[in-house]
Formats: structure tokens, C-alpha cells, sequence
DNA sequence: ATGTGC
């Protein structure tokens, strides 16, 4: 059985040859039948990111750990929006707020962090609507520029990542030998992720003293679904086949609302995300003699980042990822999706800000 | 990515 690579990026975008080689090696697993490539990729554990894997066989691996993470947009509405003062104001997502849980019907009966917003390249971020490149489009969503926004890129903590360990501890890196059981457990996480990003888009809301709407468009990128009698695995892409993505800039940068239209060719996904350029090494090292804390907790936007991680903060630079435009420019180019909104961040939280509560406390 | 691994 043949198997193919194709890799949706024009020959201007920087694709680290890492992250084809390890298509490749995906490409040649027992079952595989395509691997799409999106203008997002780079190299993973074991597996590339941003990425759509078809096969005949279930791998739990080619999901990852964080099984149902995703970019929620949620419409807010705020008075005079301050970027300074809202800063002040955000909650901390780091630690669960129990009074958002009471009514929570919770996948998997699992509440532990419920409603935080984790690690590495997850956020938090108020923003405004900036470029409408389609009106209509937009107006359905009920965006026009300048409203604002709440963006929420989480998943489902150590829900997910007890799932792919109860497999990994048999199995490894093989397949799934109950698939119907792993898609239980994974729709579990899926459901969670979701509900997660809901209810960290209440708790700001609440603490901005802000009213939200339920979100505009959910879309998750760490999946695995039957297709055509396939599975279709998606690792840092997300589903493209006639929904709305959020794909996120970086904390410095716009993000863009686009409107998929992937076909099969493209395994019916899109790109998630800027995706990294360097490794968090890499990007902390160099970070490190480009940078300062200050330039980076106040981007050339004006918008602010609350992270009181210094070394995440470096790890999580803009300059650590491509070109957002290129990656919107590509999926655009080989007709996987179109531009409908961009928004552009004002406050951007990643983890609580330290600095911040000492002074607070003293 | 992760209540984290050798």
C-alpha cells in the first residue's frame, strides 16, 4: 500500500527539514494513506505538528497527549477597554476557580484544573477585531472592526495526557487494539477541552465585569475522526472541511479568523497557528541576547502579555515563530481557506504575572 | 503538551 506526502506551503515558507523527514516516517507506518502538511509545520515528539494523517489504523500517539486542544472565540463586550487596567483584572487561569464548576456537567468526571489554561504555546488573549477582509462573512459572525474578543487556546490537561499514557503503557507507539475505546475516551477529552475554554472565557468575563456570548467558532486541532472508513488524525491542524478557524498569530502579532474550505486533497484541514520556527531551546537562547522582559511583556502593538515566566516568555517570542501572514497567504494560495477577520491583541495572558502580585500584596 | 522524566 502506497502512501503519500503533500506539503501545502509555497517554497518562500521556511519548512524545517525535520519536520518533512518525520512526514515521511509517518508516511511509511503500517496503514498510512496520506500525510498532509500544512503551511504550519514543524517538527514534534515523534510526530510532526501541523499535520492531517489518514490511515487505516487508529495511532494514538499521531493525536498526542493534549487530545482536544483548540483556539475558542468568544465576543465580549467591554466599556472603555484600558489595556493596563485589564491586565490588572485578568483571573488567574493558572489555579481552578471553583464556583465556575458547580453547574459544569464534566466529560470523564475528571475536575481537576478545569478551567485553567496550562503550558507552552496556550493563551488567554482579549483582542479587537482589526482588518474585516470579508464583510459578509464577517457580519453573519456578527464581527465588525473594532469589537472585541476573547481568544482561548487550551486543551484538555491532564485529562488527555492520562489517555494517550494508558495506551502508550501497552501499546507504545502502536495502534489503537480497541479503537472504539480510545474514541471514547478521546471524545471525552474533546468534550473537556471545550468545556475548558468555556469556562476560562466566563471566568474573564467575570473578572473584566464583562458580559460574553457563547463562542463564534470552536474548532479543535489535536483530533482523530472516522472519515471514508479512514482515521484522520490531526496534529496541530484543525478541521477545515466548511468551518471557521481561528489561526493564532503569536503574542505580539494579529491572529486571523479564515473560513476553511480544504477538500480532500488537503485532508479537509488548515493550518492552526503561526507554528514555531525555533525550538524552545532555540528560542530561548537567542531570545535571551535579542530581547528584553520589558520589550516582551509590551509588544510593538501596545498590547500587553501577563507572564510572570521569564523563561517562557523567551520560549514563546514572536521572533520563535513564522510569519503569520505566510501561513494565512498559503493556506490562501492553495485554496484550503480565505481571510474573513483579523484580530489584533490588547492583553494576552500565559501564565499568572508575579512581579505583579508581590507588588499588589506589599 | 503534561500534576512532567532519568
Amino acid at each position: 500500500m502506497s502512501s503519500r506526502v503533500s506539503i501545502f506551503a509555497s517554497p518562500t515558507s521556511w519548512i524545517e527539514s525535520g519536520a518533512v523527514d518525520q512526514c515521511h516516517q509517518v508516511a511509511a507506518l503500517p496503514g498510512m494513506r496520506h500525510v498532509a502538511g500544512m503551511p504550519d509545520l514543524h517538527p514534534g515528539k515523534g510526530a510532526p505538528i501541523g499535520a492531517a494523517m489518514t490511515s487505516s489504523v487508529l495511532y494514538p500517539f499521531l493525536v498526542g497527549s493534549d487530545i482536544g486542544c483548540g483556539i475558542a472565540v468568544f465576543p465580549i463586550r467591554l466599556k472603555r477597554p484600558v489595556p493596563e487596567k485589564l491586565a490588572a483584572r485578568f483571573p488567574d487561569l493558572d489555579v481552578v476557580d471553583h464556583s465556575f464548576l458547580d453547574a459544569a456537567d464534566v466529560p470523564g468526571g475528571y475536575t481537576e484544573s478545569l478551567g485553567t489554561v496550562g503550558r507552552g504555546n496556550h493563551f488567554a488573549e482579549l483582542a479587537r477585531v482589526g482588518t474585516v477582509f470579508d464583510s459578509d462573512h464577517a457580519e453573519r459572525l456578527g464581527l465588525a472592526a473594532g469589537d472585541l474578543v476573547l481568544i482561548v487556546h487550551s486543551g484538555s490537561r491532564g485529562l488527555g495526557e492520562r489517555i494517550l499514557r494508558a495506551h502508550t503503557e501497552v501499546h507504545g507507539a502502536g495502534p489503537a487494539q480497541d479503537p472504539a475505546a480510545y474514541l471514547a475516551a478521546h471524545d471525552d477529552a474533546v468534550r473537556w477541552g471545550s468545556l475548558n475554554r468555556r469556562i476560562m472565557a466566563a471566568r474573564i468575563a467575570d473578572a473584566l465585569g464583562a458580559d460574553h456570548e457563547p463562542p463564534i467558532v470552536d474548532e479543535c486541532h489535536n483530533s482523530v475522526e472516522i472519515r471514508d472508513g479512514l482515521y484522520l488524525h490531526r496534529k496541530g491542524a484543525a478541521n477545515g472541511d466548511r468551518r471557521d478557524v481561528l489561526v493564532a498569530g503569536t503574542r505580539g502579532t494579529p491572529s486571523f479568523l479564515v473560513a476553511g474550505h480544504a477538500g480532500e486533497e488537503a485532508s479537509f484541514s488548515v493550518a492552526h497557528g503561526a507554528g514555531r520556527k525555533m525550538s524552545r531551546a532555540d528560542a530561548l537562547r537567542r531570545g535571551r541576547a535579542k530581547h528584553t522582559v520589558e520589550e516582551l511583556r509590551r509588544t510593538p502593538l501596545g498590547s500587553l502579555v501577563v507572564c510572570g515566566d521569564r523563561q517562557l516568555l523567551f520560549e514563546e517570542a514572536p521572533t520563535a515563530y513564522k510569519r503569520i501572514e505566510q501561513v494565512i497567504g498559503d493556506l490562501e494560495s492553495f485554496g484550503l481557506a480565505t481571510r474573513v477577520v483579523s484580530t489584533v491583541p490588547m492583553v494576552t495572558y500565559k501564565t499568572a504575572d508575579v512581579a505583579r502580585e508581590r507588588k499588589g500584596r506589599r
